[in-house]
DNA sequence: CAAGTATGAATGAAAG
DNA sequence: CTTTCATTCATACTTG
C-alpha cells in the first residue's frame, strides 16, 4: 500500500519544463466526442485499435495522446461502477431520510450501466479465464462503531480546533472498543 | 498551516438549500467522528464498505453522503503528504546538486503499462460488448466515425498542436451529433 | 471589498 | 479491473 513513488511522472517525450502543465485535459470538443461515444454508443470496452483511432480524431482538438484516451475509458468505466457501489442508498434528494435497516434494495440508483463482468476471453490460447462472479459474502462487518453513543460526545466544544495538524495534538479519543459483537445496531 | 477556525459552527440538521449551497460541509460531531476515525484508529483506508457504514452512522448528525466521506479521506491523506513534500526543500544554499548520473535509466520512457495489446484475446467466442453493427473478424479501421466530419473542417494541423495550449476551442461547432448529455462543464 | 486560505469536489495518471 | 495518488478547480469563510 505504501507506493510513494508517484509525484510527478517523469516524461520522456515532450516534456515542456519542470512544474509546468504536463497533464493532458480533455478539450471541449475531444470531451463531447468521448462522452458521445462512451453513453450515445456505448463504447464502454475500447480495443488498442479503436484507442487508436479514436485518439488519431481526437487530435485535430488538441494535443492528445493514446494512453490518454486509454486512462479516459478507463477511469470513466471505474467511476461509474464506483457509484453503484457506494450510492447504494443515495438521498432522496430533499428529504432526509434517516433510513436505518434494510440494507439498500430500494433500487434508487440511476440507469447508469449495468452490464458488469460481462467480460470473458482473456486467454488467447482457448481457455477460458475464470470471470469474475460476484459472490461476495459479509466481508467481515467489523465493528466501527460498536454501538450509538457519539452523543455523549456530541456535544463538545465546535470551533476551537486551534493548531495545525494533530501530529502530537493528544484529542479525545474514541472508545470504539466496547463490546465485541453487539452491534444491537440498525434494524 | 493555520486553520482558522473556520468550521461552519452550527449547522446541525440540514444546511442545503436546493440551488443556493451544494458543497457538503461536515456538521462538529460528523468532523469529530472522522477525525476520531483517522488520527486515533488510523483509518486511512476505508474501503468502501466501511464508507457505507461511516456514512449511515454520520446521518445522525447531518445530511451526508458516501461520496463526502470518501472525499472526506482523501483529501486529508493527500493534503496531509502534500505538507510533507512542501518541506522537501534543501536549504542547502550554493550546492545544488544536480546529480545525474544514473546508471543509464536516463531515458525512462514514460511508457506506462500501455497493455492495449495484452488482452487482445477477445473473439475467442465473439462475445464481445461492442454492440456496434454486427460482429466484426477483423478489426481494422472500422468506422468508429461515420466518416464525416469533424476534420474537414478543424482540420488544421494534426501532429504540431502548439502544445497544451491549444488557444481557444473556437472551432467549428458542427461536431458530431451524438451527444444529448449535459456536456456542461469547463462552461 | 480584495486577497488569502482551508477544503469539498473532480479527474488525469498510476500502481497493484 | 480496483484502488490510490496527485493536481487542479470551485467555493466558503477569514482577515486586512
Amino acid at each position: 500500500m505504501e507506493q510513494q513513488t508517484q509525484q510527478q511522472i517523469e516524461d520522456g517525450g515532450n516534456n515542456q519544463a519542470a512544474g509546468t502543465n504536463n497533464r493532458w485535459a480533455p478539450t471541449p470538443p475531444q470531451l463531447r466526442i468521448l462522452k458521445g461515444l462512451y453513453y450515445d454508443k456505448g463504447f464502454k470496452y475500447p480495443t488498442p485499435e479503436q484507442i487508436q483511432e479514436i485518439c488519431l480524431h481526437l487530435k485535430q482538438y488538441g494535443q492528445i495522446e493514446d494512453k490518454n484516451v486509454f486512462f479516459w475509458f478507463q477511469n470513466l468505466k471505474a467511476r461509474e461502477r464506483q457509484k453503484l457501489k457506494e450510492f447504494r442508498n443515495v438521498p432522496v434528494g430533499g428529504s432526509l431520510d434517516l433510513n436505518f435497516g434494510s440494507t439498500g434494495s430500494t433500487s434508487t440508483d440511476r440507469s447508469i450501466d449495468l452490464n458488469f463482468g460481462l467480460r470473458v476471453g482473456y486467454g488467447v490460447d482457448g481457455s477460458i479465464m475464470e470471470q469474475r462472479g460476484e459472490y461476495h459474502q459479509e466481508i467481515e462487518t467489523l465493528p466501527l462503531f460498536p454501538m450509538h453513543g457519539e452523543d455523549i460526545f456530541g456535544n463538545m466544544n465546535t470551533t476551537s480546533e486551534g493548531g495545525s495538524g494533530y501530529g502530537g495534538d493528544s484529542r479525545i479519543s474514541l472508545e470504539l472498543s466496547l463490546n465485541s459483537y453487539g452491534d444491537a445496531d440498525i434494524a
